[in-house]
DNA sequence: TCCATCCTTCGACACTTGTAGAAGGTAGGC
DNA sequence: GCCTACCTTCTACAAGTGTCGAAGGATGGA
């Protein structure tokens, strides 16, 4: 399921308001794009069309929710992106985010503490 | 810089090889991608078109190049997936990789490494 | 000299993405 | 009963992507 930019700026609305008509998400939207109504209703269907969400009509309009989990859908976007551009290895590409980033001490601090739950997690299920 | 799916291919390659002709390209790509060589052919010249790689003629045929390097073209494609994808902040994007990635032992470690390396620089030029 | 090989440039076509206008249904307010 | 304000579906079109085939130039060996 690979989202295009326009997409997942429709689809980040859905998962943020859970579910919501054209107008909800053209509202939602106003000042980062500007687009037109109908745009907004095209990008829908075409979600719809393809999976990514669904569909119900509620009295003369129609409601939109997310298909997709948004985490499925970072992950194979990450997925994605690891495969084309960091020779398809999570160690790769790892190596690339921490050497060349440049995490702030904030982010290093928050990456450290996922880190460790990870390792207690990691370690837990053995006793 | 964004690249396209097809683009990224390419320019592995470029970045792997050095420099390459169009035949060295394609045959390189063999078993990957069965694509004619006109086909690689088109995408070297508009990547050339667009900035990513640069063509040199020797002898009768062209020899292309990467012009962009591959630490950049990634840290642009890594920024472009945050910013869709992960609300645009690196905090977000590195909590959804620790905590949704099941990254292994090994990565975990790798991570934790550079990490270090990383708290270690930042804490130097203070003292 | 002439052919098999390569290389090159042009042009084309289908599909996806981004954007939106036109035209027509409906439902509440006056 | 009719107008205003929404909503919907259809259609379109320009760029960008993915994939070549055709046609023509060079070149080295038979």
């Amino acid at each position: 399921m690979q989202l295009s930019e326009a997409e997942w700026k429709i689809m980040n609305v859905l998962w943020r308001a859970g579910s919501a008509s054209a107008r909800d998400v053209l509202d939602a939207l106003q000042g980062e794009t500007g687009w037109a109504y109908t745009t907004v209703k095209t990008m829908l269907t075409r979600l719809v069309e393809k999976g990514a969400a669904r569909e119900k009509t509620v009295g003369q309009a129609a409601v939109y929710s997310a298909k997709v989990q948004q985490k499925a859908a970072q992950r194979a976007a990450l997925a994605a992106l690891v495969e084309r551009a960091f020779g398809g290895t999570m160690g790769g590409f790892v190596h690339h985010l921490v050497a060349n980033e440049k995490l702030d001490a904030k982010e290093r601090a928050a990456l450290q503490k996922l880190l460790d739950d990870a390792q207690r997690e990691a370690g837990e299920g053995a006793p």
